[in-house]
DNA sequence: TTGTATGCGTTATCAA
DNA sequence: TTGATAACGCATACAA
């Protein structure tokens, strides 16, 4: 009257094994190879375990002596959460679990907040491998991910090591933007990018820590910027550029006021991200100036909101950005570690562009 | 010259004790217990790491000794991939993925195929604890993760077993929405909704189908809409149901365009989301029929492109969902299976719905 | 502060 | 077709 599943201790593959006087070896393969196993002998087995409450061979268990996790680990620059926001990481992550669904492996995303030093949960991650999305390159969590004997693919960083790279021409595209608000005229212009560092820190943005950011993306895209313009003749160190940690529509719509409050005579908003760059046409509307009539801008990436809105912007492929990372990771074949993809953009001009009023 | 680290095998918590002359537990406590050891001790050990390239504690043993993995595992209705296309899945995702923050475990997204029998991915998630969303009641995967030993948290179902259930009153929100239209005066009406069976099927929904559905939130978003308008006197077994499998504004178009072959006198669309409900718009827009003046619409969930649009439709507390649902899953003193959760709605009047036109 | 002994539950290898 | 044996790499109770 004591074999309630409760008061036993839970059925391991042993016990099973045990109770029907059978080995381990052919309770494993009842599970794992069924053809290894006559099949009245594998329905004894499957029988006995339901009886004794066997839930089938533990995971980790399996994963310790296979040597596989059977999944892949993501590491986000922020808090996993945040990213659900994120229009261009919800199409990344798209394109990434694309790639996962056909590989049969699971994707684990793995808390880190971009504050906490708090590294042990990459370190703790039963993964066959990491993505790196978007990190600044002296973040210990990627660090940490690099410590571990699997394969890394980083996204949108430079190569800090041995890890694949996937990535666009940031500077490139971005200089193409430059150039199309050079011809049309514009001379005065203002900037909104996101955070250049780890720390918060919100406002004005001096060309030194342009240069230093740890964000090679944003470091990219202005240098793009800073390069065009300079050629153009503009003094870039009097241009301002306005930094947000927060990437939403709220934080351009405030960091376009700041830009604006620092230089009113600006004819173009240049925004880092498309976020940004709704957020900067919510606030000229808000204060009556017409885009593209009185203020021009634009934004970077090329999601759906933003082409939906007419703005001008680059697209770049953020769902393929996904799919890449996760075939290069995944990829039987593969072992060239090194490797560096750099995904085409496309110029979008949109409705937010035109010629300077006089 | 063959202390290369290649040729050697990888190092382990052993091999370091033994390199170094200490035991185990002393090399152990180095990772886990710092304050345990002599900060020198501490750093030999450390150094030694290093020079052995030893990366730490393997996780996946750590994991068995210890009996955590450290993560909860997500089951979703269809490919991982599909529900960074879908609006509300991206908001539940962040509602959840915020408590695993918190809670500091990872999110393993398992990849489960909705047509395939193969639950093998299930069955070999190394998780603590598994969150279902939105899953048919006879789903296989469904019945994989309950047989696991770990407690689970089911979305948008009915409780079939000992999970904890997080919801919300579907039939009664519908009801609403009935209401609000029967109160317009409308009573030739169709309806589009979702997938009602684990099998493709796209078209007009037959009366038993309806009550057959295997997706209870489906099920039951119909049945508040039969309800109200049985008792508004209108013959349900009349009214045009068209299903689509694929949950997108095309999807919801062309269910549209086929609710209006089935009765092109219909003054209204209830469609069972928001995603539907933007597509039905899509569609009377494009037939040059003026929405709400010529045809009302109305949608379910309250995403933001829906409330942006002006779409009459039900709010539902997505990102709140998610929460409740880790909550249940990670709170600690928790052990109350069984526990159901009821979450409020709201519903939205509109710009797209109006009296019918006479 | 450090070490010893044991077990976590499984699968691979090889032999029967 | 089945079984015996030996890892897989670690943490923890307990002893020293």
């Amino acid at each position: 009257m004591d074999s309630s599943p409760r008061t036993r201790p839970p059925a391991t593959l042993a016990s099973l094994a045990a109770e029907l006087g059978i080995s381990r070896t052919t309770v494993s393969n009842a599970y794992n190879r069924p053809d290894q196993l006559s099949p009245q002998l594998r329905m004894r087995v499957m029988e006995a375990a339901r009886r004794l409450g066997y839930p089938g061979p533990d995971p980790v268990a399996r994963s310790l002596r296979t040597r596989k996790a059977g999944a892949v680990g993501l590491l986000l620059t922020d808090q996993v959460s945040y990213a659900f926001r994120d229009p261009a990481a919800v199409a990344f992550l798209e394109g990434l679990t694309l790639e996962c669904d056909r590989a049969r492996v699971g994707l684990l995303l793995v808390p880190a907040r971009p504050d906490a030093e708090d590294v042990a949960a990459v370190s703790r991650a039963a993964v066959d491998g990491f993505i790196v999305y978007s990190m600044p390159d002296d973040d210990p969590h990627l660090e940490a991910a690099l410590a571990r004997p699997v394969p890394a693919v980083i996204c949108d960083q430079p190569g800090l090591s041995g890890a694949d790279l996937v990535g666009i021409d940031d500077a490139g595209a971005m200089r193409q933007v430059a150039d199309h608000l050079i011809g049309l005229g514009h001379r005065r212009i203002g900037v909104v990018c996101m955070r250049l560092g780890r720390a918060v820190m919100d406002g004005a943005v001096t060309l030194a820590r342009q240069h230093a950011a740890r964000y090679h993306v944003q470091r990219n895209r202005l240098a793009g910027l800073e390069a065009a313009f300079t050629e153009a003749g503009v003094a870039w160190d009097r241009v301002p550029v306005v930094e947000r940690f927060e990437h939403s529509v709220a934080a351009g719509a405030s960091a376009t006021a700041e830009v604006l409050s620092m230089d009113p005579g600006i004819t173009a908003v240049i925004a880092t991200s498309d976020v940004y760059a709704l957020g900067a046409v919510e606030e000229l509307t808000r204060r009556h100036q017409r885009v593209p009539e009185d203020v021009s801008v634009t934004g970077f990436d090329g999601v759906k909101a933003a082409l939906d809105a007419g703005i001008t912007t680059v697209a770049q492929p953020v769902v393929d950005k996904g799919r890449q990372a996760g075939r290069l990771l995944l990829e039987p074949g593969r072992r060239a570690q090194g490797r560096e993809l750099v995904l085409p953009t496309t110029f979008m001009p949109g409705r937010t562009t035109a010629p300077p009023r006089l």
